[in-house]
RNA sequence: GCCGGUGUAGCUCAGGGGUAGAGCGCAUCCUUGGUAAGGAUGAGGUCAUGAGUUCAAAUCCCAUCACCGGCUCCA
């Protein structure tokens, strides 16, 4: 017998070798229809996590604690839907015999398989065959069974079945850790865990066909990618094309044309975004929401030029790495001289600290720029705003002495955790990201600057209590950084916010301090930008507001709609005290009916509409809307009060 | 940069080897309105660009450019 503990402490005795799936029944038949896979960690293990997820059907032969997982956790549904991709395989290998296979994991949502169809052209239209393929196979209730089997005999199955992508793979494994998943006739190479069975598989989606490179290496022959999603439901998927279609509503490049907020245009160049009047109006009130944070935090605002000499770049490191790949040296009239669009901000803000000698009482010295940068993306890579070749960084470079890092970090973090709050991005988290221990050759700067600063990162990151992730590898080639990801109203991640310290750039700068004792110090440099990017916000911003900017932000604040031409000069006054209050208000007094011009306003995201008629004019009052509801009617100065409360409130 | 797709009016899109289409928007007029589309009339196009096939190309072929979906990349 062993002991197996439940999550809630609970422990019971069963057989030895007995199954996830038993386990779930002997609770209730309900449970075991509902479990998908099952997490096992040996008794003992103390590590944080659901230790490893595992077959329902493999025996667990130790003493254990399980976590039996259904589709609401993320694990069950890796497993759900990696046993999908081996389901659409053998869709696949039903209706085009002779396809071969490169990989096919579960991913984000859903899954995707690389195969090599040969000569067979695949479009969307046939992806409905092959659904339908998939849900039959799937009817058929068939098992996911587990084999082991020797390197050399698995070599020689996939040998003779001409798949040279398997083979491939096998040929990197060690001998004694291969395994075999078959479900029907469709057999893969693979690690699992999957299914019991093919029956919970209900709902089948085919979204997207793509090329990828076989093991993303862009020398080798590209594979077609075939995306998909399955359910348990069939009400799930419908649930899911919903959620699509309000993803696509919520195109920040679709919203930026709706709502006139920047534009783009070949004649100027792929990438380079042209901020229209009403985007502009956003972008300044953005910068200036963190220009008053900033000062309440002690940054100084300083000012550099879009273009360094190429020597800046050099001493920098920058011109070393990304050189080739930039945007190339603007050549002057004068031989041999030669300056750069600037691809970032810290080397102008390294000379201005090194303008005047610095003292340890100086430090933390802040210098905070909108510094509008530009970088040669790869043309593939432009993406609205999300990706762009010229934009505007909040940035900020904190000179500290190395006592001061840890501290002046976790204010950062504090400042960042600020903007989320005001945003309303609740669920974020953040990672960590440090140099791949196994390539320390991609990075610059010493071992030891490397040890510090990473230790900095993880330190001042517990002592804020934030949940962090460690990634390895994701360093940038000078410091580690802490990223901060955000979820959105329809649940997607993005990247926003960034913090890296550098001890690299300091040393390349020669940049030092004079210390309390009277020695020369190198001072410790932060890197920071909140939003990230003014470009890159704005579009996450538009995707989690659906465009329904808070007031403050709103590029039109109040839109005043007099009933009739008869009302225009009502309306006038109206509008006038608006913004003689500061209030970027203005008049719709076409002629339209009043119906038709508030679904228009509407529509342009106006968040709060002022009409004026007969009564309004009488009684010195305006009738309230916002946001589509009645906010009820109000004189002329409480409107006033009620506008700046409302954004007093938004932004408190 | 690579693979695939798309490119027709300001916007969203239909069409398709032989007078260029719709809805919305825009202009003018009528209408003067009470919380998400009032009516009429009209203007607006080198069908992305360039070369080719053809009696004839917006349509077919090729190239280029841009955009879209992926891949790779992201200081």
């Amino acid at each position: 017998m062993i002991n197996i503990t439940f999550p809630d402490g609970s422990v019971r005795a069963f057989e030895k070798g007995v199954t996830g799936y038993e386990i779930a029944k002997s609770i209730s038949p309900r449970l075991a229809e509902e479990v998908l896979a099952v997490a096992v960690k040996p008794a003992g293990d103390t590590t944080i996590g659901k230790g490893q997820t595992i077959d329902l059907n493999r025996p667990i032969e130790e003493d254990s604690t399980i976590f039996l997982l259904k589709w609401e956790d993320d694990e069950a549904k890796r497993v759900f839907w990696h046993s999908s991709s081996h389901l659409m395989a053998e869709a696949l290998e039903d209706l085009y015999p002779g396809v071969k296979f490169g990989i096919g994991p579960a991913i984000e949502n859903g899954f995707y398989y690389d195969v090599d169809l040969g000569d067979h052209q695949l479009t969307d239209a046939d992806f409905p065959k092959i659904e339908k393929r998939m849900l039959e196979l799937a009817r058929e209730k068939q098992d996911y069974t587990r084999i082991s089997v020797p390197k050399a005999e698995a070599l020689k199955h996939f040998e003779e079945k001409g798949d040279q992508y398997k083979c491939e793979l096998i040929s990197e494994l060690e001998d004694g850790t291969i395994t075999y998943y078959t479900n029907g006739h469709f057999t893969d190479l693979c690690r699992g865990p999957h299914l019991r069975n093919t029956e919970v598989i209900k709902a089948v989606k085919l979204t997207a066909l793509a090329g990828a490179y076989w093991r993303g290496d862009e020398t080798r022959g590209q594979l077609t990618r075939i995306y998909g999603i399955t359910f348990p439901k069939k009400s799930m998927l419908d649930e899911y094309l919903v959620v699509l279609e309000e993803a696509k509503k919520r195109d920040h490049r679709k919203l930026g044309k709706e709502m006139e907020l920047f534009t783009f245009s070949s004649r100027v160049g792929m990438g380079l975004p042209l901020w229209l009047p009403r985007g502009s109006v956003m972008r300044f009130e953005l910068e200036k929401f963190l220009r008053r944070k900033q000062n309440e935090y002690g940054y100084l605002p300083v000012v550099t030029p879009h273009i360094g000499s190429k020597d800046l770049y050099v001493t920098s490191g920058h011109y070393a790495k990304y050189g080739k790949d930039s945007f190339q040296p603007i050549h002057t009239p004068q031989e041999g001289e030669e300056y750069m669009l600037k691809p970032m901000n810290c080397p102008h803000h390294c000379e201005i600290f090194r303008s005047s000698p610095r003292s340890y009482r100086d430090l933390p010295l802040r210098m905070a720029e909108f510094g509008t940068v530009y970088r040669y993306e790869q043309s593939g890579e432009l993406h609205g705003l999300t990706r762009v070749r010229s934009f505007t960084q909040d940035d900020a470079h904190m000179f500290v002495t190395p006592d001061q890092l840890k501290g002046e970090f976790e204010k950062v973090i504090e400042l960042i955790l600020y903007v989320f709050k005001i945003f309303k991005f609740d669920k974020y988290t953040a990672q960590v990201s440090l140099r791949d221990p196994n390539n320390k050759a991609k990075y610059i700067g010493s071992d030891e600057n490397w040890e510090k600063a990473e230790n900095a990162i993880i330190e001042a990151a517990a002592e804020m209590g934030l949940k962090t992730v460690v990634e390895y590898g994701e360093a940038a080639f000078y410091g580690p950084k802490l990223d901060f990801m955000v979820k959105d109203a329809i649940g997607r991640k993005w990247q926003l916010g960034t913090i890296q310290v550098d001890y690299n750039l300091p040393e390349r700068f020669q940049l030092e301090y004079t210390a309390a004792d009277g020695s020369k110090q190198r001072p410790v440099m932060i890197h920071r930008a909140p939003f990230g990017s003014i470009e890159r916000f704005t579009a996450v911003l538009l995707e989690h507001t659906g465009g329904h900017l808070p007031l403050w932000l709103s590029p039109d604040q109040v839109k005043v709609l007099p009933i009739s031409e008869k009302y225009s000069d009502f309306a006038k006054k109206v509008c006038g005290l608006l913004n003689n209050s500061d209030i970027r208000a203005s008049i719709d007094d076409r002629n339209e009916t009043l119906g038709k011009r508030i679904r228009e306003i509407s529509l342009l995201r106006v968040p709060v509409l002022a009409i004026v008629g007969e009564k309004e004019v009488e009684q010195g009052t305006v009738s309230v809307r916002k946001e589509g509801a009645d906010a009820g009617v109000m004189k002329l100065d409480e409107f006033v009060a009620w506008l700046k409360a409302q954004m007093a409130s938004e932004l408190a």
